[in-house]
DNA sequence: ATATTTTATGAAATGGATTCCATAGCAAGC
DNA sequence: GCTTGCTATGGAATCCATTTCATAAAATAT
């Protein structure tokens, strides 16, 4: 109802200094700033922020787009970001598109609206290219690696920390290696499946095609895949240590072989991944990829963007195995 | 860079008829609108959403209060309503106050500055007379029972299904029945704790406050458990069945009492909460309540009122006691 | 006593779209 | 032939706060 003009007339200065009262700028006498103020009171006036967005051309938000929060991984990330932003006074626009790209695009589309200060991708289906160009409307950060381009990024280096992982399973004596990833394509899987495939040609140990198992999402797709390699008549058709990317997978895994008999290392040594409570739980020895860090360095690299620096930045986040008991 | 304006002296229309062009209204004649179209193309035009949210008072979001993202309860009610605003082309602004009345404050100003179209609370520290003030400039939803107010809820009947779940335990001949609870304070826990109370004294039943413990949130403060009460040499100084809100933290008890040679449930019987993928993996006997729903319905009545419709509205959603093997 | 800086204030331009109201041509109805 | 209704179009008001520019008084410096 009340705006800035009436606030004016009723205190009986010109808008400037309802303005100035507002944005607690200096030059406004005493007596005019509490004249203000009371009227502001009495009113119940607040601005209308969409008129302060529209002139100033900032919204103090950012959108993070994520194909579903309900997961570990991107909860964990969001939680850091979610901190960051907290601490920063600024907003987060929770994009969850499913990876359906037409959805990513209408986000990158709200960067060209002004609706946004600057968009933080934890992972997309987008190509690196199609996002570049929307950097020209404003800041973009991701938290893949997305090799050299206009836009910051902050990232564990997959190649390196799986393939550690395969050196720490090799160094304790396993030769039969298997792996277990989430969905075959998306940046960072297929990035840990060439680490995989490397590591195993490198040092010439067997390949099975049925000991890299896709599309393993969830705790039951772990169990799932214990079923299935329980199912090998012969022991030596078995892997006898699998690299499993998530812990809560891992743990799916490890609950149903030992409700077999199995016995977890001395059968089958497991090693997982992100450092989950689950895995903790459980003595799953993983590797830790600092999220939630990837989170608040992600939201951070963006606010100084918004605030100026328009350089991009490649952060990469330190990664550490974790030993436990189930390698 | 260009505006509305800009477009309408190009294309050599009123900016009128850019808008209706805009806005796909009709009474626009084919040829004009091709026109309008094009120079669109041309300068690359996009509109700025600040001017539109200014003049049309509404910006399509909506602000979601809750304490912190990164718990399996919370992340999934967000999916719930994730999911449903993607469907409805809104805009879900995370807003993750920890717990600080006065973050969660700010929020609801948003509401006041009209930088939003509703506030959705999954989760609050505030008291709901100190919410429904703010329902004047705005809807209001909440995820928890809050009475007869001014503003509409979807909930659980955290009672009624606590006291199903220790019935159900009852039922299976457990008489001294403890109890693991979150945070103690929050308006579900200390339902809860009500239909705890209740339900020991209706049936007589031994009351030992050593065996209601708060504080566990995490899975390990379920191990913590679990050692406590091994810790009492005299097996008649144990609970025979726990009661357990979250099955993660089950989780964790049940793991760290297996270690030490507890079965379950013959030694001690367990019951979780939520409904969680770690119940479903270790067989947790736990009480469905419908988190995914809840955010689904959650946001669908938002966006009934924000469509108009200004009676509120309360839900109370089913729960269901799901049947596996820790009781 | 004069020149300069600091403080205080307001008018008007600006940001950019939506929409009410007015006007007019043209077709259909009686 | 006259009224009513539909299509098409634009002018101007509206939403509301920020900021530049101009002006003037007061305070300090020379």
């Amino acid at each position: 109802m009340a705006n800035i003009k009436e606030i004016a007339r009723i205190a009986g200065v010109s808008v400037t200094t309802v303005s100035r009262v507002l944005n607690n700028h200096p030059y406004v006498s005493k007596d005019k700033r509490t004249a203000v103020l009371e009227t502001i009171e009495q009113l119940n006036y607040t601005r209308n922020m969409n008129a302060v967005h529209l002139i100033t051309g900032r919204t103090g938000a950012v959108a993070v787009i994520l194909p579903f929060i309900n997961s570990f991984y991107f909860s964990v990330v969001m939680d850091g970001l979610a901190q960051a932003a907290l601490a920063a006074q600024y907003r987060l626009i929770l994009c969850q598109t499913n990876y359906v790209p037409e959805e990513e695009l209408k986000v990158l589309d709200m960067l060209r609206n002004k609706e946004i200060d600057g968009v933080i991708i934890v992972s997309t289906a987008l190509n690196p290219e199609v996002i570049e160009p929307y950097t020209i409307y404003g800041p973009v950060v991701t938290c893949q690696n997305s090799g050299e381009r206009q836009f910051s990024s902050v990232y564990i280096e997959h190649y390196a920390a799986f393939r550690h992982g395969l050196e720490y399973l090799y160094s304790k004596g396993h030769r039969r290696i298997g792996y277990c990833e989430g969905r075959q394509n998306g940046s960072s899987a297929s990035i840990r499946q060439n680490a995989f495939q490397d590591f195993l040609a490198e040092k010439g140990l067997p390949f099975d095609p049925e000991w890299m198992i896709f599309d393993c999402i969830r705790e039951e797709d772990g169990a799932e895949v214990a079923r299935r390699l329980l199912d090998k008549p012969d022991r030596s058709g078995r892997p006898e240590a699998m690299m499993i990317s998530g812990d809560h997978v891992a743990a799916g895994l490890i609950i149903e072989a030992r409700k077999h008999g199995l016995k977890i290392p001395e059968d089958l040594a497991v090693m997982g991944f992100d450092n989950q409570p689950i895995g903790r739980l459980l003595g799953i020895t993983t590797i830790d990829n600092q999220l939630h860090q990837m989170g608040e360095a992600a939201f951070g690299i963006i606010h100084e963007h918004i605030n100026g620096s328009s350089l991009p930045v490649t952060r990469k986040l330190e990664y550490r195995i974790i030993e436990r008991s189930t390698v």
